[in-house]
DNA sequence: CTAGGACCTCACGTGACGGGAGGTGCAAGC
DNA sequence: GCTTGCACCTCCCGTCACGTGAGGTCCTAG
């Protein structure tokens, strides 16, 4: 009754199964399915155990599973165990990696909305500042800025970012101009700098001093190009915003 | 003023940017990242500009671009536009491995909760089946069955696989003791099997066929082994099926 | 003069195959 | 007997973004 069989070979099992020739020779080679009998000339001779064990590892594969696991798992004594072992491993690694697409993902549309939003903007200085932040703070602040960002909505976002180069502007002029901080016009300025700061932090204090250090360290290592805050205007903002609220950090 | 800035080792650049050394030497033997010098002896030393280069080169690769697109992107001429073009390809790409991990998740889990709540079957024609149904059902079948069971709930689900076993096997054994199909008790046991299919299926005939086809199809393939369904048994089914409602297709 | 550290190139390994080169086995038609 | 053609064989390089050595050089401090 189970004497002989029907044999497959590689190309009807490949057709049988979807799966490619390569691909059989592949789990033969790694001693994943291999075929009980080969003819004396050397031919694949699959028997239907061979073709059960194929579908399981086609069913496991089709999961995601890698072949080193489906592997163990066909190995194991306790099939059932061993499965609900890798199957709930792989569940939590399809979660990370699922997450992780989806964060991928927003950062991508993000910078996408951005891109469009501040035509005038450098595209490497958004690059930059980008990296940057991702750098200097840490996942928290980072979560806690995604979440300020969410509060503020679209279109507060886009009227800050609309605003901070006209500042910039103004700012770098009177520095550059060497206008006593002191004077009303600078005062000003320094008020609406303040004021779109704390729009992006929150007036938190850590990401605040995180943002300084950021700007200083990349002063420093990069000089003023590529988007960022010259060392000059640096400290001139540093005096103006004293002068205004008393020894607060800067913007 | 800018005649002999600052250079960079690998080893300084790498502890500045959290990048390995191998990173930045497998930067340079593509041509993504290069120093711009090299002292006589043969170390690299970056510029600034080549610095800067690395830092887009480095947010790029943060969002999950190949350094094939992100070296396309930063050489082409309009910088801006290429990068909105990669940008947007990466973003659905993105979208779809998103949706493959959660589909792959949701597969995972069910197979997993389905291993729990059927103790008794075999785990490996779980899996075949599994596989089977991938196989013979089109794609619009699946959706269509992934709704009949969000329908149904998860606790008819389980009614219906806790049922299947003794439906099963009751009808096994009327097939092997060859009782007649028109035998009342034969009857209710077919009315049964009807009823459950139906439960399955929705009473959608493409996907009755669907089941039909496999069945044979895998019947003639595997023999009765790993879960299938014996040709006797089958042919006993689709006599009973006939003699209760008239000619439909058994399940 | 030597120890140590930073740097160099070369080259194999990763996972799951794809794809091609170059050769053999086997049946049908001439 | 010869050719044509197909299915099959093995061997091996390529993929992607590096990790991880191995073995040698450069340079500075003690």
């Amino acid at each position: 009754m189970s004497g002989n069989e029907r044999r497959w070979s590689v190309g009807e099992l490949a057709r049988a199964t979807g799966l490619t020739v390569r691909t059989l020779h592949h789990y033969d080679e790694i001693g994943l399915v291999e075929p009980t009998e080969r003819t004396a000339s050397g031919h694949r001779r699959y028997t239907d155990a061979d073709v059960r064990r194929l579908y399981r590892v086609r069913a496991l594969r089709s999961l995601g599973l890698g072949l080193d696991a489906i592997a163990e798992s066909l190995a194991a004594p306790d099939t059932r165990d061993a499965l609900r072992q890798v199957l709930a491993s792989q569940l939590d690694h399809l979660d990370r990696e699922a997450r992780r697409m989806r964060d991928l993902r927003a950062q991508v549309r993000s910078l996408l909305e951005r891109m469009t939003s501040t035509e005038g903007i450098e595209v490497m200085s958004l690059l930059e500042t980008m990296q940057m932040i991702e750098d200097y703070y840490t996942p928290e602040q980072l979560d806690y800025l995604a979440k300020r960002r969410e509060e503020l909505g679209e279109d507060a976002i886009k009227e800050v970012e609309r605003a901070w180069p006209e500042v910039i502007a103004a700012m770098t002029a009177h520095q550059q101009a060497d206008t006593p901080v002191d004077d009303p016009q600078v005062q000003a300025v320094t008020r609406r700098w303040i004021e779109l700061g704390d729009a992006f932090t929150g007036g938190d204090p850590g990401i605040r001093d995180a943002v300084t250090k950021m700007l200083t360290d990349q002063g420093g290592k990069l000089g003023q190009q590529g988007g960022c805050m010259s060392p000059e205007l640096f400290e001139y903002v540093s005096r103006a915003i004293a002068a205004v609220s008393g020894g607060r950090s800067p913007q």
